[in-house]
DNA sequence: AAGTTGTTTTTTATAAGTAATATGCAACCC
DNA sequence: GGGTTGCATATTACTTATAAAAAACAACTT
């Protein structure tokens, strides 16, 4: 059976637009609404009519109407909104990382599931999908082969990912001069700077810019087996530092520092200044992932 | 349930090797066959008593002996001997690359499994399994997107494959004098050069000495995401010219030369002259592939 | 006729079930 | 005691089933 956690996820966010004064359920169809939450129609209709059975809203002979007004407890707990393909992500990410499961080990996809509390079937397919970022080998007809979070891994990671940095910061440089993404460059600068000042007390928001900033260079000239590789660090970063707090803000304010300069070698269009200031950051960013490795063995 | 295929295939490759008067079956023990056709034990004795029933072989007080001769008509077919996802894999390559399906065009994972008479969940394997090769993309709680076996996703495949293959050959010409890949890869001059005298009928061998040379190149510094590149090439040729036979004997001598050239390079150790060769070699692979994607559109 | 809603059909995301295969353990043998 | 076979158990490679969600179609409304 399929879980509704798209209906609930889709219920969630209605409550939230009409709450924020973003729509006025009477006077939007259901297509708008669609469009808008990016579910079916179908779908729409479900949320439709659970907010009249509730009496949020109210059904009249011309479209509904305002009902009472949302309650906190009307929504649904995140838990249910989300899909199993992403709880199972998320558990054996956890398990990954935080367990202390040897490199070389098999994995077994029937312990998993029952571990997860999903089919064996969800499991496998995340297995499969999962085996693009090198750290798991199916065997045939067998399990499958966890080959490690390891410093090895990261240093493989890095070796592609440098190259792959390198070629498209060379390529954005030769942008033409009118190209959006200069401008897209510039306000990513200013957001670094505006970083910069509050450190103290958002350097969470880091790694969100981070990703922005690789993921606009790469745009320059864009490439699907690049882009893919990027998925990789995303996820593997995604996770890591989600379980690696230590000296975070140095790390980020240091690394903040590296993006201006890099930056900053983007606009002055000089190579070899390029090349210089994107291999101090990738440097700097490989020696912190390996050096968290080492800390957790 | 699960097919026999596995039993199926060591069943005949059993029966192989007693023709080929490779085993006696009475003198090996079960673990050394295991060991031999790289099935588990259970599958081994499976055969062997299949082996039995078949009066093929004699159980008897002291193991079993040799009974009738081997018929043509004891093998297994070869469609019952390959998993159902080899198959989905074979049969998904063929509706690609001959069947007239659009770029842009959505993917019904209901459809191809009724058209390759399988369970839906193992053309959605598949399907996650393929994905890493971009050519199709997942919508959410939809169908995949084909994007096309197109020029564009030659060209991306190809600068990657560029920077990858650059990459490798350069550190293996660092290769310490002493290294075993050295001998490998004269190993390998011969063979081009014993194919280039036979060219007129062995053509078609030319892509496993093909792979075997990149294969080669890249064990120099092994990288994880650099194999599974290959792997991607690996496949896209596999079929690709499966159904591209167009020139075959020349583009294969010409490519045999270039090969040489490469080898030739990588024995002198002149980075320069590797370069320029590799991008030779490159440049006209790349060549072939595209203009056969002219052609079939 | 374009946009809306109601209804039916198709497809997906998941679970449950099953024979084949792999794995693990016990008993045997020389 | 290392290697053998016999047997029991666990795991995989599938198939079938089902509610949720998407898509397609039809009827209605301006």
């Amino acid at each position: 059976m399929k879980p509704d956690s798209v209906f609930k996820k889709a219920f969630n966010r209605t409550l939230q637009l009409i709450e924020a004064g973003d729509v006025d359920i009477g006077a939007t169809s259901e297509n708008a609404l669609r469009a808008r939450i990016g579910v079916s129609r179908t779908t729409v209709r479900k949320v439709l009519s659970e907010l009249d059975a509730r009496g949020i809203t109210q059904a009249s002979g011309n479209g509904p109407r305002a009902g009472r007004p949302i309650l906190k407890s009307d929504y649904f707990p995140d838990l249910e909104t989300t899909s199993k393909r992403q709880h199972v992500e998320e558990q054996f990410m956890e398990w990954m990382l935080r367990g202390d499961t040897q490199p070389g080990s098999l994995i077994n996809e029937l312990q998993l599931a029952r571990q997860f509390g999903v089919a064996t079937n969800g499991v496998r397919e995340f297995l499969i999908r999962f085996s693009r970022f090198g750290l798991i080998e199916k065997k045939q007809n067998s399990g499958w082969l966890f080959k490690g979070f390891t410093e090895e891994f990261a240093l493989e990671l890095f070796e592609i990912r440098v190259m792959f940095e390198l070629r498209s910061a060379v390529l954005f440089a030769e942008l033409p001069d009118d190209s959006p993404l200069w401008t897209e460059l510039a306000e990513l600068k200013t957001a670094h700077q505006q970083l910069l000042l509050e450190i103290g007390r958002r350097f969470h928001d880091f790694s969100r810019l981070d990703n922005r900033l690789h993921r606009l260079i790469n745009r320059a000239a864009p490439n699907r087996f690049i882009d893919d590789f990027y998925d990789v660090i995303t996820l593997i970063f995604h996770y890591h530092y989600q379980w690696n707090k230590k000296d975070e803000l140095q790390r980020n304010e240091a690394a903040i520092g590296e993006h201006l300069a890099y930056i900053d070698a983007l606009f002055s269009g000089d190579t070899h200044e390029i090349e210089r200031t994107c291999l101090r950051h990738m440097t700097s960013a490989r020696t912190t992932l390996v050096r968290s490795l080492q800390g957790a063995a």
